[in-house]
DNA sequence: GTAGGGTTAG
């Protein structure tokens, strides 16, 4: 129609100004501004109306360049732009992300004395905000002497694509209540809403719905739209169905969100069936490159490989594999579903690679267990002459961080530093993680304090980092200030709290935290609810352990294993075995790890026979093989048992080669029951196999000790000396009333030791009343009586009792940590000292849990 | 001034 009227003008009156400006303007309307642009080039005459009939015309159709080059154009041709020139070409700015570019046409608009114009104030706000300087979005709004709606919307928009989803609820409220004379309108509603589905907030994405309704907006297309998307996104599925259903009008984009919805929540046959009914709808509803881009996020888990090769199936029928989105995002689909070779194949048919497209390749195989390619195809890359993004460098750090390479990580480090992207939050915090799977916490310090802006993601990633790194100190003292700085934790913050508690044995603090995530409904987390589990019982109490457990109502195999492994580790084997009984008959499969810890409670319980038949039904009944780790725990359980011969022969059967665990174990058995010819044969062995381990030095050194052979003692701390190994100093600690306080052997620096050294002869009085007499055999050095005795006083652990009984009131369980083993005469003291105090004495050491208990401890004396 | 998509972090 457009095209006769202009043949017709064409042939009567062709060079009217008012009737060419007319046309080009009704070309671009219709989405061909070509025919503007060729209708603008046979003019004989032009005037302003006509440049900016021309410019409005492409930045309509979303050629910013175009605008961009052709207002350059009429300055160059010595005219000058008027005020219905200005927002068009601002936009196009926004539209190219253009920060300088349009900070100079503000500039002119300033100069020409235009800058009080509200329509070019309007598009500056657009624009600022598109190039991320919404403070100068803000600036040019409180300079407006008149605002109008456009102007609120505009802002609103800008709030919200710079993250800024509080601010833009505010503006969004102001609109509502201010004094200006306001009314929402489809841009206002369409602009706020993404915003409520962003962050999943669905009450006031609900009020919206229910404004909208009230201004009679909700039946507009793209409103309906938008409230369709909102109810997706908060997980509201049927509620969008609902909408969906009831639509006046539809377009591409209702169906697309709709299937989008089914698509996240991996429904299958939802999404397939709304795609069939899609293309039945006819000629006026066509699935486009979108649509597919909405299936994919279904076919993304390993199982669904088959759909996703059909949905491929689908796109090369429809022509779609051409766009370059789509190609892309294929290559990825691919890579996370482990199928290397077809996201490969996909890469290298497609006919123009952009970096976004090495992007999906370099990150497919960062994220999905092939680093190694990463760093390869990184390199073709580059030999292509691309220059890596910010996108490219996340996965990069990323590969590396999988492959634990330092020195790859710090080279990109280097080039981040140099190209300034040392700013962006994504970078930041993979550098981080690299820093933290390198084991360098202190690097990754560095980086945290060096952000310039932290969120949650990087507060979480740090702390959960120290704890990782097995720094709990750290983790409490970050926690704190995260608090200080006033971010909520999630719950990622308080897993690693409760495992920085379990470390510490810091019952108090684990104490409080658990409340706290009660409160924050975070114990529903399989993970949280874990280390609740855990926390309690590596501070003593496995009851308070038990009840988390049972409470759990979604159980899941760590959830099973942590519980076993903890009954274990607190010496309770037939618990353990009962719990894996009842973990079986609920029909719960054991993995490897349960059987680390059912195994290792069967050890440490003594029951030998039990541990033997799990063990075998391991391979028979579950098809585990059994690893490196669970024999361990069978030459631990043999041996402390006295069967050597037989650890031995199970070691001699083992297909891989046994490790320094595994005669490590060996040893400690062979200390136990004095076996000295095995004994010298593991120390050969196990000292060639791990020369650089000082705990193995340690091990022989105790092993000479036990029979009194100094010589042999002094031989082996010399060569230890001599390696530069040293064992951590025996410590103990102790929490009273949150605070945790330190205990070193033959401790004489404390403010109260005098005192100290006081009660515990007080003590030794009374337990030597009830048979205690000093076991100077833990001695491992060589002395007289008189010393060895001494010595023993002076073991950290019965300080920290001592400190306990004189801090605490009368019947408070103590609960001490020893970083060591407990030696045979603190043990025998701790059970006596139970009897005559009438307390509950609870020492953790780096093995297990004795409850001591009115003379008697929980290990049976069996550890 | 405006709705739907993919590639990087805990």
């Amino acid at each position: 129609m457009g095209r006769k009227v202009h043949d017709f003008i064409s042939k009567n009156c062709n060079n009217d100004f008012v009737i060419s400006t007319r046309l080009i303007t009704m070309y671009a309307m219709c989405g061909v501004p070509l025919e503007s642009r060729f209708v603008f080039d046979h003019l004989e005459r032009r005037n302003l109306y006509q440049w900016n009939a021309l410019i409005s015309g492409y930045t309509r159709n979303d050629l910013w360049g175009e605008a961009v080059l052709l207002f350059v154009e009429l300055l160059v041709g010595e005219n000058t732009p008027d005020n219905y020139t200005f927002p068009c070409v601002i936009k196009a700015c926004g539209g190219l992300s253009c920060l300088v570019l349009g900070q100079a046409v503000h500039g002119m608009l300033i100069k020409l004395g235009l800058d009080s114009d509200m329509y070019a104030c309007n598009s500056l706000i657009a624009m600022y905000g598109k190039c991320g300087c919404i403070s100068d979005s803000v600036k040019v709004f409180d300079k407006i002497a008149v605002r109008n709606l456009v102007s609120w919307n505009a802002m609103i928009c800008g709030f919200s694509e710079n993250g800024l989803k509080e601010e833009s609820f505010i503006a969004f409220r102001e609109v509502l209540m201010g004094e200006g004379d306001l009314r929402p309108d489809v841009a206002t509603l369409v602009t706020i809403l993404p915003v409520c589905a962003s962050d999943g907030e669905l009450d006031m994405g609900m009020v919206i719905h229910g404004l909208a309704v009230r201004l009679g907006l909700d039946h507009e297309v793209m409103v309906n739209n938008a409230l369709i998307d909102m109810y997706v996104k908060c997980g509201c599925i049927s509620d969008a169905r609902i909408l969906f259903d009831k639509s006046v009008s539809q377009n591409e984009v209702s169906w697309n969100v709709m299937i989008n919805g089914y698509s996240r929540e991996g429904n299958v046959y939802g999404t397939f069936c709304l795609l069939r009914e899609m293309q039945m709808e006819g000629e006026t509803m066509r699935a486009n490159a979108i649509t597919i881009l909405n299936v994919l996020p279904m076919c993304l888990e390993q199982s669904q490989l088959r759909s996703l090769k059909e949905l491929y199936g689908y796109t090369f029928r429809n022509g779609f594999e051409y766009d370059e989105m789509v190609a892309n995002a294929f290559v990825a689909a691919y890579a996370k579903c482990g199928a290397f070779t077809s996201a490969s194949n996909v890469f290298y048919g497609m006919e123009i690679r952009t970096v976004s497209s090495w992007n999906a390749l370099i990150g497919g195989y960062a994220q999905n267990g092939d680093p190694r390619m990463a760093m390869e195809s990184f390199v073709e890359m580059t030999s292509l002459g691309l220059d890596p993004d910010w996108f490219t460098i996340g996965s990069l750090l990323l590969a590396c961080s999988h492959l634990k390479s330092l020195n790859d990580g710090k080279v990109i480090h280097g080039f981040v530093v140099r190209n300034g992207l040392g700013v962006d939050s994504f970078i930041g915090i993979s550098l981080l993680s690299l820093y933290i799977r390198c084991r360098e916490p202190l690097h990754a310090r560095i980086v945290f304090d060096g952000m310039e802006e932290r969120n949650l993601v990087s507060w979480n990633a740090m702390i959960a980092g120290y704890s990782q790194n097995e720094l709990p100190y750290s983790v409490i003292d970050l926690f704190c200030k995260m608090q200080q700085d006033r971010i909520q934790p999630s719950e990622i913050a308080i897993m690693s709290m409760f495992t920085a508690c379990a470390q510490l044995s810091a019952l108090r603090i684990g104490k409080e935290v658990h409340c706290f995530a009660l409160k924050e409904n975070f114990v529903e987390y399989d993970f949280v609810s874990s280390s609740i589990i855990d926390m309690y019982a590596k501070s003593g109490c496995i009851e308070h352990s038990r009840r988390v457990f049972d409470k759990f109502s979604f159980k899941d195999l760590v959830s099973w294993t942590v519980m076993i492994t903890e009954y274990g580790i607190h010496g309770r084997g037939e618990k353990a075995i009962e719990l894996f009984e009842k973990m079986k008959r609920e029909g719960f499969n054991p993995d490897g790890l349960t059987f680390i810890g059912l195994l290792m409670a069967c050890s440490h319980a003594g029951l030998v026979e039990e541990g033997l038949k799990y063990f075998s039904g391991m391979l028979e009944e579950h098809n585990i093989e059994p690893k490196l780790e669970h024999f361990a725990c069978m030459v631990d359980m043999l041996g402390r048992a006295g069967h050597l011969d037989y650890a031995t022969r199970l070691i001699e059967e083992m297909t891989e080669e046994p490790d320094s665990g595994i005669w490590g174990a060996l040893l400690s058995a062979c200390r136990i029951h004095s076996d000295m010819d095995l004994g010298e044969k593991v120390s050969k062995k196990l000292l060639e196999l791990d020369p650089n381990q000082a705990e193995n030095y340690v091990l022989v050194s105790n092993l000479f000790a036990g029979s009194g052979r100094w010589d042999d003692v002094r031989r082996v701390r010399g060569k230890m000396k001599e390696m530069g190994l040293s064992k951590d100093a025996r410590r103990s600690w102790i929490d009273v009333d949150g605070k945790v306080y330190n205990f070193l052997i033959g401790d004489d620096k404390l403010p109260e030791s005098e005192k100290l050294h006081e009660t515990w002869r007080e003590l030794e009085q009374k337990i030597v009343r009830i048979g205690y007499i000093p076991d100077t055999v833990s001695v491992l050095h060589e002395l007289d009586e008189e010393e060895k005795v001494n010595i023993l006083r002076g073991h950290s652990e019965k300080l920290a009792i001592a400190y306990g009984l004189l801090k605490t009131t009368k019947g408070t369980t103590l609960r001490i940590y020893k970083n060591l083993r407990i030696c045979g005469d603190c043990h025998n003291a701790a059970k006596l000292v139970s009897k005559v105090v009438h307390r509950e004495i609870i020492v953790r050491d780096n093995k297990c849990f004795h409850h001591f208990r009115e003379g008697q401890c929980s290990c049976g004396d069996y550890w």
